[in-house]
RNA sequence: GGGCGAUUAGCUCAGUUGGUUAGAGCAUCCCUCUGAUAAGGGGAAGGUCUCAAGUUCGAGUCUUGAAUCGCCCA
């Protein structure tokens, strides 16, 4: 028997009972017994979150993802190893603990001692990991979980005494070793559970990874000018300044003049006449004009760059740009195109080409700073030069500098930019590196000293403004990078570190891309544009927290990379006792030493940590025990499918999966990739806590439920961002769940008043039944066809399309069948029906609303409540099959949809004609074409119910209904034609329109001004005829007959006093089977008629008995309608 | 600066090889049905298809240019 159920639910209420159950009768752990050594397995490779804060809707979009395929591969039987992870080293996490800690700097960090401050980088992150668990699970994300009274445990013990030797319990056997230990080892198979980056074979895999690249001569230590950011002293690598490291700031753009030393000899110059010639050979005063947004860079200036392809203007400013020298005359040069940039009067002198000036020198900015000196010192060593020579700035040429913006003069300071350094490099030019790690000015920058790179403006505009060289100032707004992680403006530093080199690898990695199904296609395209043309992999980070670089290096210069905890044990001479036991991180890791072989040198580790995309990009060999158990990796490597948000994961995640698989296996790390979107609120702006707008997943959870937001998840468009909010919620909640849920109820209230139970005597379905079993069919094929295909929203549209169906037209025309207290055998097979149509659509629904199906699923199955002891839950069973309908059945489908365009043409005539349904009509007149007819007569009784009608005729001659149009078929006329077209389309809307429907229904030509028309060249359009109150669509016109008799009146009133008791029925909160007595009063047409119905009165009412006349005292209800007046008085018979 | 994409109703988006009257959902308003319904149904209103030029008998659709906005890469 079923358990009874209200029609009012409180979802997010239900789901945390559902959570109980699933608890309490240990259903995950039942699905992985059902499912173990399977013969298909399915493998899902998990992109880790971030275990740094808790979870947000953003994340829980990807995971209900994640959930949706994991569930309906077990369904399809497969086995599963249901392992997600966390990320957990890394400069975010590092950047959180140092918040809670205040600190600002790493000095900061190194007092306070980096054991400790490690510890509590792992503290966090094992707190963030147990309130995600949590989350995730209340999303209903079915993972093997740790549970998190244990993480929290492991992260107070790991700050209070991380070397206490404690157990942990697994499947009754203990597991023991130092908290630190037990931690390392975390999602490792001795204790399960969720994989932690932070994992020692997390860590030893990498390491191996890293010696099979240096194997390859891959691994090599470069300096560069690379972004850098001052507040954390690391260097920025290309992959992590993704659109959201880039914000719009105002910066001071300097223009300054460059005094000219020496200019070729006898420059080829257009002069614009003779005395501009005269005058430039009279101003001794002569400069270049460049101009930067960066002027922190400018006491690093070593040469300006010009177009050699460009032309460059001469021109004479007479009063003074110059702060310094007014009134005095000088000569500047600079891009032809871009005078603008000249404040003040001036003269243009003549014209030059870019190439010409190449080689000219100038007077250095700041050549007395001991910074230049030793610069020259370094780059004259370097050269072999006499150590008293001087570099000379210069100009040179640079076919990259345009005139878009600035003075098509380009300051180039090898030291502070990538493309200057490149240069630098070329030319063979000193490099002055003007900032240390903190971003602030090392030594040997005079007032500059100790300043940060973003303070100095200033001080550098007095310091040129002092020398002549200052030009102008303006305030220049520009996107700028900004650290992703703390949103400090970077700046450029010429730094060592370790990359590996992506020119054998690059290619091997898009050929292994090419292998991958991307979803949505695009994927592809861009995973193979970034590694096209992605530079280097940067590993290295100047930092604390995170994967201990394996590279050891000598005092000469050498280095080498060690691949296992194996290796570095055998090979360490010093330092090793202090490291063993601990996790392969800093600081104990730093202390262990390595003797080369060979020449003997003692090898320290360089202190770098490594960039946290290696450890997220390992996964797929750390957690699948490439080293330990090849077997068990060979069956699950590479994966069916992963997936993550698309922005930046195409050189983050996805970019370290393929670039690690391809290394060591040469492999695709997935079969399929999915990719989707952006998470923004409802009006398309970026949910930022500080903005106020961002929605917590607990909140959401709590308001809408898990359900409905896991449905908002699987009906989005991947590509289209997510507009996410309440309204949005609600929407779900009423395209999908309140109608099920009616549904639901609506079938276990009957069927428990009925007694009725599942299994009985098969029944002679209806036409009804039939559709609605064929449509459940249709729709199970076009689920699992989109899911098989990783295509979550034409699986869910198709859902909602059918739950809509069934609402709104199975069970809506089938409520009568329902009623009356008998079981006949249309009853029987409209309850069969439903519940069978119930029981194949939880299954359905199950991977994508996991809560619902499973309440539903336990009561109609087995009339379980959740509270009972069950064992079985509705994800232990199979996903429905598939299978191609019969012509039968799509007949049956075609023929519904005719019937349903009969009724709202049938509606819609009623309310133009503002006849209510109520009212009972003579008949409706049909014109339609011979299987439209056919099929209105199968569903004669439906349709005359549904329109409240007493008879449907076919009016013989579709004339009386329709008018014609004959329209030119252009698709076919429009080639042929051409210019003539509009001279025959006018001649045919000449010519009566019945004529030529006769001949074209006769399939006869039609001659038009001369051309001959063929029949099917001819459109011809039935439409209502002007002055009827008609309706058509589709071939199909219906009129209804609205001329009211004395009868219909009655029947009509009768049928409204129904209603008007029913509605008090219902204020008195009767039950629906309350037998009651009915007194009235009532005008007197509405009285005659409800004595002429009075058996269709009681029995619509369930009335005893039916009386004219109000006891006294009695509380009554008084209505009016059709101007008639009704008292009513109801008394409940108990 | 380069590449890709977009611009259609108040909002979010469809719109097939160019074709006759440009659609849906949400929101608004009116009407209506209902003893499963927190639903459902009918209707109204809402459009210079970003702008300009071109190709064509015919352009939301094709071409070119402009503007604005995304995304990716420099």
């Amino acid at each position: 028997m079923f358990q009874p159920v209200s029609n009012q639910v409180d979802f997010p209420a239900q789901e945390r009972s559902v959570l109980e159950f699933w608890t309490r009768t240990n259903a995950f752990e039942n699905l992985r017994a059902l499912r173990k050594d399977a013969p298909q397995r399915w493998s899902f490779v998990d992109g880790p979150i971030t275990a740094n804060n808790p979870m947000g809707v953003h994340h829980a979009w990807g995971r209900t993802y994640k959930d949706l395929w994991c569930r309906y591969h077990a369904m399809k039987g497969a086995e599963l190893r249901w392992q997600q992870g966390f990320d957990c080293q890394g400069l975010w996490v590092e950047v959180n603990v140092e918040k809670e800690l205040g600190f600002t700097t790493k000095r900061d960090i190194e007092n306070f001692g980096m054991a400790n401050f490690i510890a509590l980088c792992k503290q966090r992150v094992l707190n963030s990991a147990a309130q995600q668990t949590e989350q995730s699970v209340r999303l209903g994300y079915w993972m093997d979980w740790n549970n998190p009274a244990e993480l929290r445990m492991l992260a107070k013990k790991i700050v209070e005494n991380p070397n206490e030797i404690i157990e942990l319990e697994r499947g009754g056997e203990k597991v023991r070793g130092t908290v630190e230990q037990l931690v390392g080892k975390l999602g490792m198979p001795e204790l399960g559970g969720s994989y932690f980056t932070f994992s020692d074979e997390n860590n030893y895999m990498i390491w191996s990874f890293l010696k099979r690249c240096h194997e390859r001569g891959w691994i090599y230590r470069g300096t560069d000018s690379i972004p850098w950011c001052g507040r954390c002293g690391t260097g920025i690598s290309q992959h992590e300044i993704d659109t959201e490291g880039y914000k719009d700031r105002d910066d001071p753009a300097i223009t300054i003049r460059f005094r000219i030393r020496s200019q070729a000899a006898d420059p080829a110059v257009d002069w614009k006449s003779p005395e501009a010639q005269a005058a430039f050979d009279a101003t001794p005063a002569r400069f270049i004009l460049a101009w930067t947004t960066t002027p922190w860079t400018l006491p690093a200036n070593v040469m300006l760059a010009i177009g050699p392809k460009l032309r460059y203007a001469i021109v004479r400013q007479s009063h003074a740009a110059s702060a310094t020298r007014d009134g005095e005359s000088a000569i500047y040069f600079l891009g032809a195109g871009v005078l603008k940039m000249l404040r003040g009067d001036y003269e243009v002198l003549g014209e030059i080409d870019g190439a010409q000036m190449v080689g000219w020198t100038y007077e250095g900015l700041f050549d007395e700073l001991p910074a230049w000196i030793d610069a020259n010192k370094r780059w004259a060593d370097k050269h072999g030069f006499d150590a008293e020579r001087i570099f000379e700035h210069c100009v040179i040429p640079w076919d990259e500098v345009g005139e878009a913006e600035g003075t098509g003069v380009v300051h180039i300071a090898p030291g502070c930019g990538p493309e200057d350094h490149k240069l630098g490099k070329e030319i063979g030019s000193p490099m002055v590196a003007p900032l240390g790690e903190d971003g602030h000015y090392l030594s040997g920058f005079g007032d500059l000293v100790g300043r940060h790179a973003h303070e100095v403006p200033d001080a550098v505009e007095a310091m040129l403004k002092q020398k002549g060289f200052f030009y102008r100032r303006e305030t220049y707004r520009h996107r700028y990078a900004h650290c992703w992680r703390c949103s400090t403006p970077l700046v450029y530093r010429l730094v060592d570190e370790w990359y590996i080199s992506m020119d054998e690898l690059r290619h091997d990695m898009m050929r292994v891309t090419e292998t991958i199904n991307w979803v949505p296609s695009f994927g592809k395209e861009r995973e193979l544009d970034w590694l096209h043309n992605m530079h280097d992999w940067m590993i290295s980070k100047k930092r604390y927290w995170g994967l201990a670089l394996p590279i050891w290096e000598y005092p000469d210069g050498t280095f080498e990379v060690i691949g296992s905890h194996e290796e570095l044990r055998t090979r360490a001479v010093e330092g090793w006792q202090e490291f063993e036991g601990h996790t392969p991180h800093r600081p104990w890791i730093d202390g262990v030493k390595i003797k080369h072989p060979v020449t003997g040198q003692i090898g320290v580790r360089v202190t770098d940590v490594g960039n946290p995309w290696l450890d997220a990009g390992i996964v797929g060999f750390s957690t699948m025990r490439f080293r330990a158990d090849r077997a068990y990796w060979e069956k699950w490597f590479p994966g069916q499918f992963m997936t993550e948000s698309f922005p930046g994961q195409f050189r983050n995640w996805f970019y370290a999966m393929i670039a690690m698989s391809t290394v060591l296996a040469d492999v695709r790390p997935a079969d399929t990739i999915l990719g989707f979107a952006t998470l923004v609120d409802e009006k398309g702006e970026p949910m930022h806590k500080s903005k106020g707008n961002s929605i917590e997943f607990n909140e959401a959870a709590d308001k809408a439920g898990a359900d409905a937001m896991r449905w908002a998840y699987a009906r989005q468009e991947y590509d289209d961002n997510l507009r996410f909010g309440y309204n949005y919620l609600g929407e779900c909640r009423r395209n999908l769940l309140i109608p099920l849920w009616n549904v639901y109820s609506f079938f276990v209230t009957y069927a428990v008043a009925d007694g009725w139970q599942p299994g009985a005597d098969a029944a002679i379905l209806t036409p009804l039944d039939a559709w609605i079993l064929a449509r459940l069919q249709q729709t199970v094929n076009e689920t699992d066809r989109a899911l098989d295909a990783y295509q979550s929203r034409p699986a869910a549209l198709a859902i909602e399309r059918f739950v809509d169906d069934l609402s709104t037209w199975y069970v809506r025309r089938s409520r009568a069948r329902f009623w009356g207290s008998e079981m006949t055998a249309d009853k029987q097979a409209a309850y069969q029906t439903l519940h069978n149509v119930l029981t194949i659509l939880c299954r359905t629904l199950a991977p994508f609303t996991p809560f619902i199906a499973e309440v539903m699923w336990q009561n109609i199955t087995a009339g379980r409540t959740l509270q009972d002891a069950a064992t079985e839950s509705v994800h232990h069973q199979l996903f429905p099959e598939s299978r191609a309908l019969t012509a039968a059945e799509e007949a049956l489908l075609r023929e519904t949809e005719i019937a349903r365009r009969v009724v709202n043409l049938g509606h819609s005539v009623r309310s133009q004609s503002k006849v209510k349904v109520r009212q009972p009509l003579a008949g409706a007149r049909i014109v339609a074409d011979a299987a439209a007819r056919a099929v209105i007569l199968a569903q004669r009784d439906i349709l005359c119910d549904e329109l409240n009608i007493k008879d449907i005729t076919f009016a013989e001659r579709a004339e009386e209904l329709v008018s014609y149009k004959v329209l030119p078929d252009l698709k076919k006329l429009g080639k042929k034609l051409g210019q003539d077209l509009p001279r025959v389309r006018n001649g045919l809307a000449a010519l009566d329109p019945a004529f030529v429907a006769a001949e074209v229904q006769a399939g006869r030509a039609i001659t038009v001004d001369g051309i001959a028309l063929a029949a099917d060249e001819i459109i011809v359009q039935a439409q209502p005829r002007p002055g009827l109150v008609v309706a058509g669509e589709a071939g199909i016109v219906v009129a209804l007959d609205t001329e009211l008799t004395e009868e219909l009146i009655s029947e009509g009133l009768a049928r409204e006093a129904v209603r008007r008791i029913n509605d008090a029925r219902k204020a008195a909160s009767f039950d629906v089977s309350d037998r009651i007595e009915t007194y009235y009063h009532a005008t007197p047409r509405l009285a005659t008629a409800i004595q002429l119905y009075e058996n269709y009165v009681k029995n619509e009412t369930l009335s005893v008995i039916l009386q004219s006349g109000v006891p006294e005292n009695a509380s009554t209800s008084v209505d009016e309608f059709d101007g008639e007046g009704f008292t009513i008085v109801l008394i409940r018979i108990h």
